[in-house]
DNA sequence: CGGAACGTTGATAGCTATCAATCGACGTGG
DNA sequence: CCACGTCGATTGATAGCTATCAACGTTCCG
């Protein structure tokens, strides 16, 4: 998919909204609070940050990663992608962003023409006083681990998808990502009884995991006919989740912090 | 490599070298000299680290990054590859570490039996001094400044990874590959009027690209054959570098320190 | 109703893997 | 000194996974 031919098609920019009453205003909480225990009064500051004004993106539009308040942005809802061009048109997704993420959780680097994309409507807040109060690792201990780890976690993930495109056929690929996905999900408490919400192309699919369009959905197919998975209608079930596991070599990232 | 190093091949294990007159004392300093501009008390630490005690390690050798010692060692001379093995016993390798980088740029992770493999002789000294320096930013800005940015860089290069893995014929990931190391090899000084040193076999390129070693020698010998490239002996030397990096679609890592 | 976006299917081509064998360089041991 | 084993590079033949091209179906929406 080439990203020249999108844009932003509707919106001129991104649109400033009130507080909504949106379910999620927790999730960034909820993330950082798997990685590290955080004090009451941390679990707070990011319930303020999650409840405070929010972004929205329409689907396909970019987010500016040369932009200075762009590193600070948190997506609360929807899904993402960091995303690289060839110059001949060929697109690779570098790694999903999911809720919870962290826009930039390291460094930026702005190589290869690496830019996000929105893959949904998304909508992000402002994350600075996360980062504020993760450089002040005396009063916010917790936070300050957490979004250490989590930019670990990421780093974890890039070596992951390296070792899925060198390594992996079409069909382990596709597993390993669903289980991927599967993981980072459950930790932000998306996934229900009835699978994960699962806004995916199959074109999304084969730009992340280097594959042509044509070959993700006849590989989906196989796994649906072996009742690996179930996905229809925008929700994903792992339906034969040790088969997958195995199929996939899929280890859940273990950080351990020594440094 | 140097020629001195060949004659070590059966040595057990790593083993404790007094500071030794090796011409590359001052690897480190040069590598993140690039990054940042350093004052000459940083140069001389720099310096010292790199004259300071020197581990060796044999080819093939595995280096233990679960234990707390190793997230602190550079490498001052020899290749290494960060490497990722399947259950089933494919391999891949993630990146590779040359002379200058710190062997845990990050906090490390421990994630998918990542390991890390020394494919020539090597040499590593114990970089605890730069990592206390880094964090006192007050006293050695330049430092600071020079290892986060070499972080960066690292990350960087895994999304160059990412893509040619995804997105890139055999020819363009070999292309990719040799201009990436013959940016990174110059940026340390290492190399010359005839190319550089270039120890990797044909089996290491194909596990880093995600090649079988028949094709990766196809390729090779076709590149060859147009004159792209004189690999001989050891050492590569790239023959017509723009139409490589038309090829290739090379852009250095533009890194921007926003955050 | 037309168009767009997404998913599906069939036919074909082509890149890359795999298997197998050979060759040269090198070091070892008889 | 030479036979031998190992390692890396090379070559040929073949198989197979995946891309590409093209067409069609479905849903949604203005």
């Amino acid at each position: 998919m080439l990203l020249a031919e999108h844009g932003l098609q509707f919106m001129a920019g991104p649109e400033i909204r009130r507080p909504s009453s949106d379910v999620r205003s927790e999730t960034i909480a909820r993330r950082l609070g798997v990685l590290a225990n955080l004090s009451p009064a941390e679990t707070a500051l990011l319930h303020d940050v999650g409840a405070g004004p929010t972004t929205v993106w329409t689907p396909r539009s970019l987010i500016e990663t040369q932009a200075e308040y762009a590193l600070q942005l948190f997506l609360i809802s929807g899904w993402a992608a960091r995303v690289c061009e060839l110059k001949d048109g060929r697109c690779q997704f570098l790694q999903l962003i999911l809720p919870g993420d962290a826009l930039a959780p390291h460094l930026q680097v702005c190589d290869r023409q690496q830019t996000i994309q929105c893959l949904t409507l998304s909508r992000t807040v402002d994350g600075t006083a996360i980062r504020l109060a993760a450089r002040d690792s005396a009063k916010f201990p917790g936070i300050a681990a957490a979004t250490e780890l989590a930019a670990a976690h990421d780093r974890a993930l890039l070596l992951d998808q390296v070792t899925r495109l060198g390594r992996q056929t079409a069909y382990e690929r596709v597993a390993n990502l669903f289980i991927e996905l599967h993981y980072r999900c459950s930790q932000v408490g998306l996934v229900h009884a009835d699978g994960l919400a699962f806004p995916l192309t199959q074109e999304a699919i084969g730009d992340l995991l280097g594959l042509s369009l044509v070959h993700v959905n006849r590989t989906l197919q196989l796994m649906r006919r072996e009742s690996m998975i179930a996905l229809k209608q925008g929700r994903l079930m792992l339906l034969n989740l040790p088969e997958l596991q195995a199929i996939a070599d899929f280890r859940p990232p273990q950080i351990e912090h020594l440094g």
